[in-house]
DNA sequence: GGACAAATGTAGCAATGGCTACGGATGATG
DNA sequence: CATCATCCGTAGCCATTGCTACATTTGTCC
């Protein structure tokens, strides 16, 4: 009596690519808002706002600036393609539009803001809009 | 005229620690359901499920093993210590309330289960009861 | 311009999670 | 009990994301 295993709903569940996109979703967002606030963009900033080395920032900034998601040269500050700012603006809005619902759900503010951060990478579109329609 | 880089709120925002006891918790989730399903759980199992190779599998269980979350020897089936029955346990639970939350808001079954699996990780006591809350 | 501090880069290690290829163990079936 | 398919383990590769230690560049201040 063989039962079939299903598979899980998770397309692509491969945790390591999922992984990469969601890392490439955090710098472009952080490297847009550090840009508004303090006018540039170093690895230090980087490595302070994830809290890791600058040595783990200066080597992601260098997968994303092969990925074309922005521009670096060294021993200058960090900026944003195009497609990194595209990308960014998309994953601010979704985080946004995340840390909204929570707090309107009745979350504080300290742990929406927590959660918001984990849960953006896992919203698809419909979800997303759920959210939006709830907050109307 | 320096601006502090204000730390991102995540705490513990390393990726690498963050995932590992993500990958924990899907694994023994994925045990605990397998056994109710077929009886008892295989890595072969666990590779269909995760769609993985079983050698993934492999290293992982033996990995979690280490961590006392489950039991397993050579060419036997994979079981659950009594930690890993308790952290199934949550995980589980914390499944169900996000899956059942994001129907509840209008989310397709479809897109609700995909969904849930990613966002079951990310979510606070703060934020799992306030979805409670909202399923009352 | 020299010296020093801060910022960045480079080398090299570990853990995690992917994989293929290959070989040994188990169990069912003739 | 021999064979064969299936299951599982091991070896060894790669990518990603952590790290420390050390070297280099930059910019500021005397």
């Amino acid at each position: 009596m063989k039962k079939e295993v299903k598979a899980r709903s998770v397309p692509f569940s491969q945790t390591r690519s999922r992984h990469a996109s969601e890392t490439a979703e955090d710098y472009v967002e952080a490297v847009m808002e550090l840009i508004e606030e303090k006018g540039e963009c170093r690895v230090l900033d980087l490595a302070r706002y994830f809290n890791v080395s600058h040595v783990t920032v200066s080597r992601i900034v260098k997968r994303l600036h092969d990925e074309k998601l922005l521009y670096t040269s060294p021993y200058k500050p960090v900026e944003l393609t195009d497609a990194g700012t595209k990308l960014a603006k998309k994953a601010k809005d979704r985080h946004a539009i995340v840390l909204a619902f929570l707090i309107a759900l009745g979350v504080d503010k300290k742990n929406a803001e927590i959660d918001s951060e984990g849960i953006e990478h896992y919203v698809s579109s419909k979800t997303l809009k759920a959210m939006k329609d709830f907050l109307k």
